[in-house]
DNA sequence: ATAGGGTTAG
């Protein structure tokens, strides 16, 4: 028997002429993997010719109507099936344009089952598709994610063009292959294919990660001698390179180099300042944009809406919800999970949980900020009541984040038992992959109800090493617990692992100061010292109608900053017939008793708190936000004056909300 | 024919 390529008989071949007059009898999907070498063969068997013409009129171009989302499928998808049957009938009279019209069919309803029956067609018949027509065949591979038969088809291309590569670049790109796509592209250069805006475009958002990005930047600079360089796709997607790199001063360089603007580069640009923690930069440019007329569409209000989460800026926040409430953008499920997040960033879980109950369409993202809410507030049993929810609706299954979220809620909300039951139950299913987070969350609740030596033994057997977030864990407890022995070995680890993060030793020293050993707090101090670490400055923020006031430590920068500290002054005296005793233990420097008070009365979130006290009207809460975690003497100067004013105060720190009511915080003085 | 920006957790 004669063998084609080492692989197929040439009775395969005879076969397929077989049946080419039965096409029903004709399986594609088993021939899709065969067909590539069959392209291989230069010379078959003479096509044949039909048996009997065809009618006239069926020798027409398939024709399609214009395809409109709201058509029906099934109505549509008759038309495909028919269309596909006459291509059988025509047999070997289908030409490019009739194959090209049943392929746009095909890639419109994104048709695998159609694609692979008009290849077989194309096979059976020797018709050989010119590359036009194999591209379109590859795009709808990659369209229905099928990627290695797509690569199989461009593998076994006689000739490739510019669009080929771009599109199985592109493909690799959506999938999340990123390396794949740039090896690609690398393939493409050298064989002498000259990319262009398109392929650059594509390109470089495989560059993501921190190995990507060394790419990235050889990839601008071959853009950089291109004629590309400022074509507006391609720049959006290098600015956005950048600023996923975190180089936010090159990203926006890139965008002022552009010379047009559109809702593209504009998000782009917002969501890298959005996506950095760079909030304030964010809304500033995002409001200096909009004054220049900026066109915005559901992705900009999604970044922006970040943004707003970071700042909990209540009042921009509603006023982008207005405004998405009034325009035709309400159908859009990330722009609502941005809301969710939005209102309980800032506080309003009513709002939060309105949004969540009334979508249309929920998505595991919308799950998990809802449940992030609950989580930040120390609404432990709602938390898990809506967890519970999520699982009887048994619609959208839980991933690692709702776990981790569900965890870290438990912990959050002094549920620290069906926190441990939980994590056993989950621990024991598959499907979601449990990693060093979710181990975290235990060191987490465990050391929160105080149980040390089974948290030590824990760490000692799950099976990861243990990281810098699994000490820090433990160390926060330790804190709070005051629990020296454990702490010494936590921070110790910590230390080492991460010596350059301030925040760690400035912990370990409280830990320290609050049992009153002084020579350890020297010691941790000396090291700080040592190797330069610094810590990040606190501050804290209140909106008072649609402006930010921010506050720094020991603050001049405020336009009212004296009448702000005689505020600050005359609340302390009046809480100290309350029981405010200043906890002078938390002053690390070595200074006398009234200058450590002094240095306690200028902390960032007291001088917020008096601003809200003087402009904040009576009856309403006064809402501030602090960058890092709140101190122990601000908690509770916070609760007296809630106390002795009858205010009810809320205080986001870094890691969750304090609602304070009466004098008593929701976070049940522990975090 | 092929192209750019987006949401959750710690």
């Amino acid at each position: 028997m004669m063998m084609v390529d080492g692989l197929i008989s040439l009775a395969f071949f005879d076969r397929i002429y077989d049946i080419s007059t039965r096409p029903k009898a004709v399986r594609p999907q088993n021939m899709l993997r065969r067909v590539a070498y069959f392209y291989h063969q230069p010379k078959g068997p003479k096509p044949l010719t039909p048996s009997r013409p065809l009618p006239a009129h069926q020798l027409k171009t398939l024709i399609f109507p214009p395809h409109s989302p709201n058509s029906s499928t099934s109505e549509s998808n008759g038309l495909l099936n028919h269309a596909l049957q006459e291509m059988c009938m025509r047999g070997l009279n289908m030409k490019f344009k009739d194959y090209d019209a049943l392929l746009n069919e095909c890639v419109n309803q994104k048709s695998l089952r159609g694609g692979q029956r008009v290849q077989a067609h194309m096979m059976k018949t020797q018709y050989l598709p010119p590359v036009y027509l194999r591209t379109r065949l590859i795009v709808l591979y990659l369209k229905c994610e099928v990627l290695n038969d797509a690569r199989m088809m461009f593998d076994e291309m006689p000739e490739k063009n510019l669009v080929s590569w771009t599109a199985m670049i592109s493909g690799y790109t959506k999938s999340g292959f990123y390396s794949e796509a740039l090896s690609l592209f690398v393939h493409m250069l050298r064989s002498g294919i000259y990319p262009n805006e398109f392929t650059f475009a594509t390109v470089l958002t495989s560059c993501v990660g921190a190995s990507g990005f060394e790419y990235g930047r050889q990839i601008h600079s071959l853009i950089v001698k291109s004629p590309f360089e400022f074509h507006m796709y391609v720049g959006s997607s290098l600015l956005d390179l950048y600023a996923k790199a975190g180089l936010i001063h090159e990203a926006r360089t890139v965008f002022e180099s552009l010379p047009e603007r559109d809702v593209v580069s504009c998000t782009a640009i917002i969501s890298g300042y959005a996506q950095l923690g760079l909030d304030k930069e964010a809304l500033e440019l995002f409001c200096t944009l909009q004054r220049e007329g900026m066109a915005s569409n559901y992705v900009t209000y999604t970044s922006i809406l970040t943004a707003l989460s970071g700042l909990a800026a209540f009042e921009y926040g509603r006023q982008v919800h207005g405004h998405v409430l009034r325009s035709e953008l309400s159908s859009y499920t990330v722009l609502h999970n941005s809301l969710i997040d939005m209102y309980s960033k800032c506080g309003n879980l009513t709002y939060a949980r309105r949004i969540f109950d009334k979508m249309p369409e929920r998505t595991v993202i919308s799950w998990n900020a809802m449940l992030a809410g609950y989580s930040k507030h120390g609404m432990g049993k709602s938390v898990v009541d809506l967890y519970n929810t999520m699982r009887e609706e048994n619609k959208i299954s839980p991933d690692g984040t709702t776990l981790l979220t569900v965890l870290s809620g438990c912990s959050h909300g002094g549920m620290e038992n069906s926190g441990l039951e939980l994590f056993d139950e989950m621990a024991g299913k598959d499907g979601i992959d449990m990693g060093i987070e979710h181990y975290g969350c235990v060191v987490d609740l465990l050391g929160r109800a105080g149980q040390f030596e089974r948290a030590l033994q824990f760490i000692r057997e799950m099976p990861f090493e243990p990281n810098a977030a699994i000490w820090g864990s433990l160390l926060g407890a330790c804190r709070v617990h005051k629990n020296i022995e454990v702490g010494k070995i936590a921070g110790n680890r910590l230390l080492a692992m991460e010596p350059e993060n301030g925040g760690n030793y400035v912990i370990l020293c409280h830990l320290y100061a609050s049992e009153g050993r002084w020579d350890e707090v020297t010691k941790v101090r000396e090291l700080m010292m040592e190797k330069a670490v610094m810590k990040e400055p606190g501050k804290s923020w209140i909106e008072l109608g649609r402006i930010l006031h921010t506050f720094y430590a020991s603050d001049r920068s405020h336009p009212r900053k004296e009448e702000v500290s005689s505020k600050v002054r005359e609340l302390s005296d009046r809480i100290k017939a309350a029981g405010y005793n200043p906890d002078l233990s938390s002053v690390l420097y070595d200074v006398d008793e009234e200058q450590k008070e002094r240095m306690l009365l200028g902390h960032s979130e007291k001088l917020a708190l008096a601003f809200g006290m003087i402009n904040v009207s009576e009856g309403k809460p006064i809402r501030i936000m602090k960058n890092l975690r709140i101190c122990v003497d601000c908690h509770n100067f916070a609760k007296l004056v809630s106390q002795v004013y009858g205010r009810e105060v809320s205080i986001r720190d870094k890691s969750r909300f304090h609602h304070i009511v009466n004098g008593i915080c929701s976070c049940e003085d522990y975090w």
